[in-house]
DNA sequence: TAGATTGTTAATCGATTAACAATC
DNA sequence: TAGATTGTTAATCGATTAACAATC
């Protein structure tokens, strides 16, 4: 089982996980070349832009359906269309906040998180001092109402940025108050039912692998960014 | 090749880059067990914990020696210690951050980040409103003024925290003064040498996966977590 | 000793890549 | 038409898991 790894029981024809994680990757490409001014991208040039295998980019499409034309390549504003619908960012997905520290001032203000179809609709803490302030549009709220408020709201997604002290504690709050999947940040493995899904960002995980890789690594021995 | 992959060239034997993950989880675990007061832990409890397969923790181990004791288990905080020892978290790891903004003082104010021997060391924005300001203990200094920083520091490690307009210039200029690893937080495909590592952690990213997940899952299928 | 659990090998499983007929 | 490039199948590669002899 793989880090950040989600596992549905009983599916057919599932669609591995790498694959889903690569589909935002070719987005920002598809972004990034349509600010270029290009129209229409072949697989090959998407692997020396992505740095991904262009067989892979085609089979990671092939789950869904076709995408291209033979001899011509991908019209890049179509292929991002079909992308963002494929992974559902292009219906209206809300999102609860919990924490409210430097973190989720972060996440608050980052324009990816309140972007085109994503919106962060509450924020919660538990800490009497934050509550009532501003987090970006949000005004804080206690952690306690969260099924309150989010009876009215109907946010499905949650955003766990509290200490790891608390995280257990907060993400069964949400899951109580309805919430079916969870973007942890904090450093522990939550417990939740089978029907709801965890994805972890684990900063602490990502520098242990860099410094393996930093002192491992004897002169001559080289490295290549995949992607992300 | 997996988002956030790793590639040397020429390695033999090489530790897959999901092991490497993992450990940094079993760190997680064994923090957790050692707080209640457990000094010895078998594999199949871990499994339990941390819903890592028995064999699969076992045989992440091997890679780097023997560290149980057949019908006994692992002793807990000697397990910890050496992972702790081969991702190379017992020394001093200096890290350079650039960004100043929401982001990098979450980063600058997470204890992770500053915890053992993960050193920030230096911080640098290019608003002149945010140099001088203070980030946690570090005064923000001028993004140019980087390479001459650190020529005394001697940072290999680079965190970007920069808008993506500015990521791929940013990341330039770490290279130049020294830096060999990079956690890249901007939504963007650096492009960087192959002597240079590059880990990227993207929040749309992961909502993506969890948004697919959440409208793709009828009634009746399960969905576990993995862990990280 | 008997029971438990490791480290490691072999089997399974799944993901990546190469190859190519179909097609624009 | 000839050249380019797709979608898909088959081959390769690597990671996960099961099984078990070795060992405490």
């Amino acid at each position: 089982m793989d880090a950040n790894e989600i596992r549905p029981a009983i599916t057919a024809n599932r669609v591995p996980t790498p694959t889903l994680e690569r589909l935002a990757t070719y987005l920002k490409c598809l972004h990034d070349v349509a600010q270029a001014g290009v129209t229409t991208i072949s697989s090959a040039a998407l692997q020396e832009m992505a740095g991904i295998n262009a067989s892979q980019f085609r089979k990671d499409l092939s789950y869904f359906g076709e995408f291209g034309r033979p001899g011509v390549g991908y019209h890049v504003a179509d292929l991002h269309d079909r992308i963002t619908a494929i992974l559902h960012m292009d219906v209206d997905q809300r999102m609860l906040l919990v924490g409210a520290g430097n973190l989720g001032a972060a996440l608050a203000g980052y324009t990816g998180l309140n972007d085109e179809r994503l919106q962060l609709v509450a924020a919660f803490d538990n800490d009497p001092a934050r509550i009532g302030r501003k987090l970006g549009q949000l005004k804080v709220e206690h952690v306690g109402s969260i099924a309150t408020v989010n009876a009215d709201l109907g946010a499905r997604i949650g955003i766990l940025a509290v200490p790891r002290s608390a995280a257990q504690a907060v993400a069964t709050l949400m899951i109580a108050a309805g919430v079916r999947a969870i973007l942890n940040f904090a450093p522990i493995i939550l417990r939740v039912p089978p029907d709801v899904m965890v994805r972890n960002v684990c900063v602490t995980q990502e520098l242990s692998v860099l410094c393996y890789h930093l002192e491992a690594m004897p002169a001559g021995h080289r490295h290549r960014q995949g992607e992300g």
